[in-house]
DNA sequence: GCGATCACTTAGGAGGTTCTAT
DNA sequence: ATAGAACCTCCTAAGTGATCGC
């Protein structure tokens, strides 16, 4: 695969490596920790023949991040100047032509393309950002009024019949019902792969104990004595009920499931009456965190009223609690966006129930983000030429940003944040990558300076990528790891906090992570400039747009799980292709024969037969070849993840402007969400517009 | 100035529904 | 008609990055 200049392969591996780091990471990092504590004196680093100083450094226990150099002040740089300059002449687009898409209000629709597609687009946090908008709002007020039912609550549990027993140590033990309601948790995941690992029972069997009574916890001491087999077929078997159920009744559950949508799934916002994205609270169960996660089993406790915070106006119809019950708080904040919040025992961290991405608030937002990246197109080419000038800078620091920039820019990597140690999986982004997670290579493959990474990314994705890259980064990167044990930081002197000050400073609202959309975006419509070819039908240009597709989520490492019926679908296509390479054989020996008969009699007829023969071969050779493509094709695409992307990095309007261009129907782009929530690009992009 | 907190976007999997090939 | 593939919707975890508050 060279879509993109780099090769780069999906492994479908996707936890190797995992145990092997964590061990040594608490060791070293113990170590590293004493080693800061004794480092009082500045401690002075080299950077080929010059010389500068550290502060000590003040780390603590949790974050394993030595703190920073401080920064020196950079000049007023002259991108960032003018850019603001440009943003703070420029007309965006009022609130206008939103009220125009909304088809509901029946407003008529913006057919202003041109306006639309101006290259200013939304101011976005820009200080008089309002003198264009015409629903005038305050810096960071979000909306005027917002109204709605609070969040849904699950049904409280169910007991199990009383033939649905527990048993222990093979005898049936009747379990208190808060007890019980836990137990079921894990039985209904019995057949999940999660229950096999340590972590997982440990952190269940523990979170259980806590809420099991004095009499229970008396008996129930070991899991494995524990028996949830009667109840986790009770479970299979109600499933399978449903699923068997008469139309009618399955109708009639729709109904009702319907009615709750109807009732609790929408709010008014600014008097329209817009979808909520989650509206039913969160279901008791257990934990189930990605990758080797800490946490997995834990208990995840029932959300209650008295958890819930309800955000909306003041003079709106506050929502009720459910009978006997109260909020714990109801605010009216309109400079945020979430309509009800609680806090999650978990990780301690705050859960939202917010709008659905088709809203205006949503959309406008997303328009925002692609106009963010399209600001940069204007001004990467000066940001590239300046990370490559710092990659000689005689502040390690300085060097170590230039090239974490490097890889976001040319790989797509994710800033990577620090996160608190022992509380998630053990995942990394850019600067937060280790020694152990790259491997360099001055020679491979026939390529020179190759950095070889292998790690895992958020969701404990596996990045795996072989890179050649230039001469500077590869030498710096040498100058990093040296004297460094794999386990350590590989840009010690770096954060995301450092690296996004700099990017601010070189335009306005950049951040690490609109390289992503940005590099996403212009790869989508580079390739389908590429590959569409103007005479294919509808399926040939789809597919050129899928592959368009595809070419970003490699980039981008979007991954999926391999079907569970994958293997055998393409055993199936691998026999076929195993009897085509033998009718090939076949041929190519009959067109010898043909050919010594023909040197034989030289005979007209025999001559007629060659050709005949060396026909036959040539299209079944044909066959096999599309045959092997379409195998590579199910191969390449078996974990790869097109959605994603499709959804959050590339910019809508291209597509909608290549729709129009080729004459495609929307519809075989974007499924009915996808329009919903691209509806302010679909209404907006005409067939030029660029990116 | 820095860790903690907060708000919001991005992510893959589960499970249901629809489409397609046989 | 049916099985399995493909698609879609929902769910919630896991990121990013700004702001808060000491």
């Amino acid at each position: 695969m060279t879509i993109l200049g780099f090769s780069q392969k999906i492994v479908d591996d996707r936890t190797m490596g995992v145990s092997k780091t964590s061990e040594v990471k608490s060791s070293s990092r113990k170590r590293k920790n004493d080693l800061e504590k004794g480092r009082d004196k500045p401690e002075v680093l080299l950077v080929k023949e010059l010389e500068y100083t550290v502060k000590p450094s003040t780390v603590k226990g949790k974050k394993k991040k030595p703190s920073k150099v401080k920064e020196k002040p950079l000049q007023e740089n002259v991108i960032s100047s003018s850019l603001k300059q440009e943003a703070a002449d420029g007309k965006g687009l009022g609130s206008s032509l939103w009220n125009g898409i909304q088809a509901e209000e029946g407003a008529a629709p913006a057919s202003e393309e041109t306006k639309a597609t101006s290259p200013q687009g939304p101011a976005v946090g820009l200080e008089g950002s309002s003198r264009w908008e015409e629903e005038k709002k305050e810096d960071g007020v979000k909306w005027m009024q917002l109204e709605h039912r609070g969040p849904y609550f699950v049904p409280p549990y169910e007991p199990l019949p009383e033939d649905v027993q527990f048993y222990y140590d093979g005898k049936p033990l009747k379990l208190s019902l808060a007890t019980e309601e836990i137990a079921t948790f894990y039985a209904k995941m019995l057949n999940h792969e999660y229950t096999t690992k340590e972590i997982f029972q440990n952190n269940f069997f523990h979170d259980w104990r806590k809420e099991m009574t004095s009499e229970e916890q008396e008996i129930i001491k070991e899991l494995d004595k524990c028996d949830f087999g009667e109840i986790h077929r009770y479970f299979v078997e109600k499933n399978e009920a449903r699923k068997g159920l008469p139309k009618e009744e399955k109708q009639k559950l729709k109904e009702e499931a319907d009615k709750i949508q109807e009732e609790y799934g929408y709010c008014i916002l600014d008097g329209h009456r817009e979808k909520i994205g989650n509206f039913k609270t969160e279901p008791p169960g257990l934990f189930r965190g990605r990758g080797e996660h800490p946490k997995m089993g834990m208990l995840k406790k029932r959300i209650m009223p008295e958890d819930v915070i309800i955000n909306c106006s003041k003079d709106s119809k506050i929502p009720e609690p459910p009978e006997g019950h109260k909020w714990k708080e109801v605010r009216f904040d309109n400079t945020v966006t979430w309509l009800a919040s609680w806090t999650e025992n978990i990780q301690n961290t705050l859960k939202y129930i917010m709008l659905n991405p088709s809203s205006k608030l949503k959309g406008e937002k997303d328009w925002e983000k692609y106009e963010v990246a399209r600001r940069l197109k204007d001004v990467v080419h000066t940001i590239r030429a300046q990370y490559r000038k710092d990659w000689k800078s005689k502040e390690i620091k300085k060097r170590q940003r230039a090239v974490a920039l490097y890889f976001i820019d040319k790989l797509a990597l994710r800033a990577g944040n620090e996160k608190e140690e022992g509380e998630t999986a053990d995942t990394v982004g850019c600067c937060s990558l280790r020694v152990e997670h790259i491997q360099l290579h001055p020679q491979l493959d026939g390529q020179e300076h190759v950095v070889e990474f292998d790690f895992l990314g958020k969701d404990s994705i596996r990045y795996y990528n072989k890179v050649s890259v230039e001469k500077p980064v590869f030498k710096n990167l040498q100058l990093f790891m040296k004297n460094k044990d794999p386990t350590e930081d590989l840009f010690d002197h770096l954060s995301t906090t450092f690296l996004n000050k700099h990017l601010q400073r070189l335009m306005d609202g950049l951040t690490a992570k609109v390289f992503r959309t940005y590099n996403a975006s212009i790869t989508l419509q580079e390739q389908l400039k590429a590959l569409t070819n103007p005479e294919d039908n509808i399926a040939g240009k789809l597919l050129s747009y899928n592959r368009a597709n595809r070419a970003v989520a490699i980039l981008c490492n979007h991954q999926r799980s391999i079907p569970k019926t994958f293997a055998k679908s393409m055993q199936v296509l691998q026999e076929k292709i195993d009897a085509k390479k033998k009718q090939v054989e076949e041929a190519q020996e009959e067109v010898k024969k043909a050919e010594d008969e023909f040197k034989d009699t030289k005979d007209a007829k025999a001559e007629l037969n060659v050709e005949k023969k060396k026909k036959l071969l040539k299209r079944l050779e044909e066959q096999l070849a599309k045959m092997n493509i379409q195998a590579t094709d199910k191969e390449e695409n078996k974990q790869i993840a097109l959605g994603t992307s499709k959804l959050n990095y590339l910019d809508p309007r291209i597509t909608v402007a290549w729709c129009k261009k080729f004459g495609i129907p929307i519809e075989r782009i974007y499924n009915k969400t996808q329009r919903e929530k691209f509806a302010w690009a679909i209404d907006m992009a005409g067939e030029d517009f660029e990116f």
